[in-house]
RNA sequence: GCGAGAGUGGCGGAAUUGGUAGACGCGCUGGUCUUAGGAACCAGUAUCCUAUGAUGUGGGGGUUCGAGUCCCCCCUCUCGCACCA
């Protein structure tokens, strides 16, 4: 096995014996300190892809790295297990989701294994066993209990001829993706997970989280929304209704010159007059058929209309008309607006637009806008005006002060609004996890008791894809006893978003057997939080968000003690290649392409962009066939070296090349000197070349350390063994410096074990030793050998360098400088001239400023 | 429009606190060994150039003995949000 680089057999040998020892287990039983590690878990569609392998290639550097250091690592891997493509491969190919899925984990964890990943399998868990999803029913019906989970109507994307409810991106261009048909928006009784009762917890933690990146909390911060305001009553004339709206300037209240209602609105359709119904009830249906994405894209036309009815201003008691405004949204604040066109660019355009009158209340300082001259919305600071008593107040006061007035008249209130919205969990779908609910005609929803957990979703259905969830026509999983008065009464047919699943795994792997209840206390706080969470950006928002809010329900379900589930979060970059297509045969595979030429027609091929490696671009590299060819090692050290984790990688063929290349070198340095080094011991002390060997070794210890010690720079790390190696290759050993050359070959083992494992372990073993690479510890940075004798210092004159000098280590300031001036180029920089300064940097460099 | 991030050789990317710009790898060029090399090893490789020289980190200014790094203005690209009242 050692003569030559054979990575198949080595990653064979090593994966048995890992899997075999369980080496890779974690006990809540040792007096290291604790290390969660954990990435985003896959689901099981039966293949992996490069995103996964560089995913857990990124996250089992950490995890070794910090066994290595002497932690008690916990890297769990389990299956984001239920959704919707098991579903459709049961319509297409006839096969039961449940068998579909539990196949694909048999064969994704297989593939997972032939990686070499550090898990821990005893935790292993899939979300579609029951045993899992147990107890997030029983975490529903705790919610339910505390009136954090409720039901309200909601609308859904319906498909009518499938007679089933899809989900945003099974809408394409407003039809459903099967059959083509267009989508309808249907009223449908939904069940929702109060997280806008947590809004500010999520969002105040955003402030407390330094370990996560800048961009994941700012699109956070984003989504939640919160905004101060006031909420101010305008009675309508002639009518005992009041119109609600939600402002952030009540400063501009007196510059309202109209309103501004959104089509949905309930009072819409009272608010009309007979003069004007008919083309108000034109201009509603006309929006309702607007795509809904179209309606909240940004260069949608204004429009709008009169209703015919006027409301008063509470201010100054001005009868203003009220619109209607296809910009207006419904699920926003109240839906309705004050429209202050001087000063909103929205309401400008629109009072534009409509002839509608417009009023300046702030003025810039210095400087007078006049109404007929404005060209936009005036939207700065600035002095009120036009605001009787309020004149004169700067804005920013006229704010408090205005929403204060209105207060104590009982017209308005300070109050604060979110963009959040609560959290629509049910799913009209069968493969998810059962809602445990019941309804009866008498009692009403009523949950199901916790001794007759689980709801286990029955596996006695076919899936034809029409005719809405199988769910809702199984007689046999709906028909039940009403829990509290016995009568004939019916399930709940409806199932879990998945994203439910994923908002409480991390937890459950601290204690994944622990059968009486959601989370075994001890485990949880011993484990949580997750000390580093890698994943991938597409999940910066619904599933850590989601992760965030359900980490604080179970804080406060008393189920464990930690504020917030992830303490460092890593979003690693996606993996992309340049796409490939024939001007007859479209997009093409790698495979399919030879000398530029299309394999199928024989024509030259066009080079796309650059994308994000998927199918549908056909600009993919297949993992297990890449494992096939050069080994995990190789894969995994190309996913580590092209780019820095959170960065797009460009995938490239010669630089995987590259990579299996650095590996039969570092394999040969290390097999082609297994008998100079083999009784060889580290001496004691060192000089010339072997001192500078040595010396390379220790930086590369300290430089790698540093480098993937929260930094995660695995490239300039590999990048810097690669040095080490490199050295090696150029020190000329004899049997008195073999000690040397030991420790130099053992420390490039051991630091290149967390990114390929199987080479190193293997290499470890022919170096002589008995224990596993891990176990032997990470190399510890002898800092005495990083001191030189003598030491290389440039010399600048005005900032660029002029000559180099060597001086020994000690040299006093004054021996520097004069050696630095002595230099005989810098001598013909400064001939003739007047030395004005000389700037010594220690260790670096010495700056002659000349006149 | 708002928010975040980025712009460095032929390419991927280094430069952690303001201190030798281009580490490491790919590609390319030359050499050694070889029947041969698409193997391995060695050397070279920012640009211009006769250089021990000049220029050079998207563009323009500035601070500094010294700027890829700090400040101001502008351009381009990527991502996220977007008629949010």
């Amino acid at each position: 096995m050692e003569n030559y680089y054979n990575p198949k057999d080595v990653e064979f040998k090593w994966q048995k014996i890992w899997q075999e020892e369980q080496v890779f287990c974690a006990s809540m039983d040792s007096d290291k300190e604790k290390y969660y590690l954990l990435e985003m878990f896959p689901y099981p569609s039966g293949r992996i892809h490069m995103g996964h392998v560089r995913n857990y290639a990124i996250g089992d550097v950490v995890a070794r790295f910090k066994r290595m250091k002497g932690f008690n690592v916990l890297h769990p891997m389990g299956w984001d297990a239920f959704g919707m493509p098991a579903e459709n491969a049961a319509i297409e190919h006839k096969i039961h989701p449940a068998k579909w899925t539990y196949e694909n984990i048999e064969s994704m964890r297989q593939q997972l294994q032939r990686i070499g990943l550090s898990y821990d399998w005893s935790r292993e868990f899939a979300t579609c066993d029951a045993d899992y999803y147990r107890w997030e029913q029983l975490i529903f019906l705790k919610m339910f209990e505390k009136g954090l989970a409720y039901k309200k109507g909601s609308t859904v994307n319906w498909c009518h001829d499938c007679q089933t409810v899809l989900a945003n991106e099974q809408v394409e261009d407003g039809c459903c993706w099967r059959c083509h048909n267009l989508v309808q928006p249907k009223e449908l009784e939904q069940w929702f997970y109060k997280i806008t009762n947590y809004a500010d917890e999520l969002l105040e933690w955003t402030d407390k989280l330094p370990g996560w990146p800048e961009r994941v909390l700012s699109m956070q911060r984003n989504w939640i929304g919160k905004s101060y305001g006031c909420e101010i009553e305008f009675s309508v004339v002639d009518s005992s209704e009041k119109v609600k709206v939600f402002t952030t300037r009540p400063d501009t209240l007196f510059g309202a010159t109209f309103m501004s209602l959104a089509p949905e609105h309930p009072l819409a359709k009272t608010l009309v007059t007979d003069e004007h119904r008919v083309k108000v009830e034109q201009f509603i249906a006309a929006v309702e058929r607007q795509d809904k994405a179209d309606r909240t894209s940004g260069d949608l036309e204004k429009i709008g209309i009169f209703t015919g009815s006027y409301c008063i201003n509470p201010l100054n008691g001005e009868k203003i008309p009220v619109f209607l405004a296809n910009f207006v949204l419904m699920d926003y604040g109240t839906g309705a607006v004050m429209a202050v066109p001087a000063h909103d660019q929205r309401d400008f355009e629109f009072a534009q637009k409509y002839q509608l009158p417009m009023r300046v209340v702030i003025q810039p300082q210095g400087d007078e806008l006049v109404v007929e001259q404005m060209k936009e919305a005036f939207t700065e600071p600035g002095v009120l005006v036009n605001s009787d008593q309020f004149n004169g107040v700067d804005n920013e006061s006229a704010r408090e002060q205005i929403a204060e007035f209105l207060d104590d008249r009982g017209e308005g209130r300070k109050t604060v609004n979110y963009r959040l919205r609560d959290w629509g969990v049910s799913r009209q779908r069968y493969w998810g996890t059962p809602i445990p609910i019941i309804y009866c005609d008498d009692c009403g929803a009523v949950p199901v008791p916790e001794s007759d957990l689980p709801v286990v979703l029955p596996t006695d259905v076919e899936l034809t894809g029409e005719g809405g969830s199988p769910l809702a026509r199984h007689k046999a999983f709906l028909q039940v006893a009403c829990p509290k008065c016995g009568k004939a009464a019916q399930r709940e047919s409806d199932t879990f978003d998945t994203f439910v699943e994923s908002s409480w795994y991390f937890a459950r792997y601290t204690c994944p057997g622990y059968d009486k209840g959601p989370l075994e206390k001890q485990a949880a706080n011993h484990w949580l939080p997750v000390d580093q969470y890698i994943g991938g950006i597409e999940h910066a928002v619904m599933h850590l968000l989601y992760a965030r809010f359900f980490t604080k329900i179970m804080r406060d379900l008393g189920l464990l003690d930690v504020d917030e589930p992830f303490t460092n979060l890593l979003t690693q970059g996606m993996v992309c290649k340049e796409t490939q297509c024939c001007p007859e045969h479209g997009w093409l595979y790698p495979e399919q392409v030879i000398d530029g030429k299309c394999t199928l027609c024989g024509q030259d091929v066009e080079l796309g962009r650059t994308e994000k490696m998927s199918k549908s671009k056909k600009n993919v590299v297949d993992p297990n066939q890449l494992i096939d060819q050069y080994g995990a090692d190789t894969a995994r050290l190309f996913s580590l070296f092209a780019a820095p984790p959170e960065k797009d990688l460009e995938w490239n063929e010669q630089g995987v090349e590259g990579c299996y290349r650095f590996l039969n070198r570092v394999w040969r340095a290390v097999t082609d000197n297994l008998q100079l080094i083999e009784t060889a011991v580290i001496p004691e002390s060192t000089s010339g070349e072997a001192a500078v060997l040595r010396r390379k070794t220790h930086q590369t210890i300290k430089k790698v350390s540093e480098d993937i010690d929260g930094r995660f720079h695995f490239n300039t790390a590999i990048a810097a063994v690669m040095e080490l190696v490199n050295s090696i290759y150029a020190f000329k050993s004899c049997k008195e410096e073999a000690g040397v050359l030991r420790e130099a070959l053992e420390t490039v083992v051991c630091l290149l074990n967390p990114f390929v494992p199987h080479i190193c372990e293997e290499l470890w073993h022919l170096l002589g030793h008995q224990r596993g690479v891990e176990a032997s510890g990470w190399p510890i940075c002898d800092e005495s050998a990083l001191v030189a004798e003598e030491i290389t210092l440039v010399i600048q004159v005005n900032g660029k360098v002029r000559g180099k000098i060597e001086v020994a280590v000690a040299a006093d300031k004054e021996l520097i400088e004069a050696e630095a001036l002595a230099e005989p180029n810098v001598q013909r920089f400064i001939e003739g001239k007047q030395v004005r300064k000389v700037i010594v940097v220690p260790g670096r460099l010495i700056n002659i400023v000349v006149a």
